[in-house]
This record gives C-alpha cells, structure tokens and sequence, in this order.
DNA sequence: GCGACAG
DNA sequence: ATCTTGTCGC
C-alpha cells in the first residue's frame, strides 16, 4: 500500500521545531473516534471457517528491529487470526531514539515495509503510542494519518498522561482510563486505556498492562476492545507478536545479506 | 538543578 | 531497541 498523505511522512533531516510542529498538524488532521467501515465485532484471532459471513477485517501489525545502523520495518497481515502476508524492508537509521519523537526514527523503515505489502490492511496496530503522546502525535498516530488507515498505539510502557486508578495486579480484562496531564499539550480526558490482558491466577508476581492509545479514526474504546479481541493467551496482541517475530527473522536475513555482500 | 521519558 | 544464562515462579 502507498502513503496518501505523503507530506506528513516524517523526515529526519528537519529541525526539531519542524518535527514537533509536524506532529501538532498531523494531531489536528487525526480522528480520535470511531470512523471505520467495518464491523469492529469482525475482528477476531478465531478463525472460525464456518461462522463468518462475508469478508473480515485485514488487521496488520507492524514492529521493529535494529541492526547496527540500520532499521528493519515488518508488517504481518491477518484475518480472523490467519496470516495472509508478511513484508519486511531495511533502511539506513537517520535519526537517534528521543522521547516523543519516535516516528521520526521509525517510520521511515515502516513506510518502506508497507510499500512491500500488496494486501489492503483495514486496521493497523503499532508498537508504541497513539493518542497517548505529548502532541497527541505518537507513532500510531502519525501513520496512521500518513496511510489515512485506522490505527491503534499498544505500547508496554506508559509515555504521558495519568492512570485513573491503581494498575497493579488487576485481575484480567481490567480496564483504567488513561487521562491527558500536564504533560499533554491542550487536551483533557482520557486518552487511552490501561489494559490487564493476560494475569496470572494467584501468587506473589503480576503481570504489567500494557496501553492502549487511539492511532487514527478509532476512539479509545473500541480500540481497547479491538486490542482485547485480537489477543490470544499473551500479553500482547497476536498481530504485535507476529510482527515481533518476523522483525527478527527479517533481521537476521538482513544481516546475512549484508555480510554476505561485505565479504 | 532534578526527575521523566513509546522503541 | 540491544547486549545475554540461568533461574524463579506461573
């Protein structure tokens, strides 16, 4: 698929002042509610051959890995828990790891991988923050924007914004809202949720939550009920997972090509 | 100056 | 994110 606004695409090579003023446009042209085409009751990890009526939703998800100076971007696509294809692309890291500016090393290994994808995704999840960001503009966010696709932001630690209510050892399927604060430029309410996916029964360690944000036309809601549904027994989300794992292989084949054109 | 800080 | 063995607890 190709970018449709492809002058939001992050460039590393701007001022910081660009790349923040960047993500305050990029957070205006987003849309933190519901504003899809689909079924969001569609989306699901069971791949139920007989019980589904019709087309589900393509839900990809998208990692990243490192490799000395460069990025390797990976996409893994699915449907009702399937793979329907996976795409991956290198590219020469830019740009350092900032706090809050994590697009801008990011994304340009993640538009290059989804230019290598021919399936038409309908929902993307992303590692790292949507909505929960300090210009409203995290990495879900900006992509979404730039690919104008749905997106959401699950990340494993929180960025901004303040949990209303304890989050350790709540019981499974637990939900706190995540509000904006000072920290969070112009906005207030909630911006994302605290979600309990995966717990263990009894005993003395607990497992975090991780946070869910809204990237593009999705509201904080469904996209933390979309997040539960797309998990099955981890603590992230299959589409994070699969992603997760292709990054690694891909990288290791990248890897192998370099050395291999090295020497 | 000190603390906080997605991946 | 990445460098890394064993190890404690589900």
């Amino acid at each position: 698929m190709d970018p449709v606004r492809s002058e939001f695409i992050p460039d590393p090579s701007s001022s910081r002042e660009e790349m923040e003023t960047l993500q305050r446009t990029v957070a205006d042209e987003a849309i933190f509610a519901d504003e899809f085409p689909f079924d969001p009751a569609t989306v699901s990890m069971a791949n139920t051959l007989t019980a589904t009526t019709g087309d589900s939703p393509i839900v990809v998800g998208i990692d990243q890995a490192f490799l000395d100076e460069r990025a390797v971007g990976a996409v893994v696509a699915l449907r009702d828990g399937e793979v329907v294809e996976r795409a991956s692309a290198a590219v020469d890291c830019e740009f350092p790891y900032i706090p809050g500016l994590l697009s801008f090393r990011e994304a340009g290994a993640i538009v290059a991988a989804l230019r290598n994808l021919d399936a038409e995704p309908d929902l993307a999840v992303f590692d790292g923050s949507g909505r929960i960001h300090y210009r409203e503009a995290g990495l879900a966010t900006h992509l979404g924007v730039v690919f104008d696709l749905p997106s959401i932001g699950v990340a494993k630690s929180l960025l901004c914004g303040t949990p209303q209510g304890s989050l350790d050892g709540r019981s499974e399927g637990a939900r706190v809202a995540i509000d904006a604060d000072e920290d969070v430029e112009g906005v207030e309410g909630t911006i994302g949720y605290a979600l309990q996916t995966r717990q263990y029964d009894s005993g003395n360690r607990h497992i975090n939550p991780v946070y869910v944000s809204p990237g593009h036309r999705v509201g904080p809601e469904t996209a933390t009920d979309l997040v539960e549904q797309l998990c099955d027994g981890y603590k992230l989300p299959e589409p994070t997972r699969l992603a997760d794992s292709h990054a690694a292989t891909a990288k290791g084949e990248f890897g192998e090509q370099a050395r291999n054109d090295g020497s």
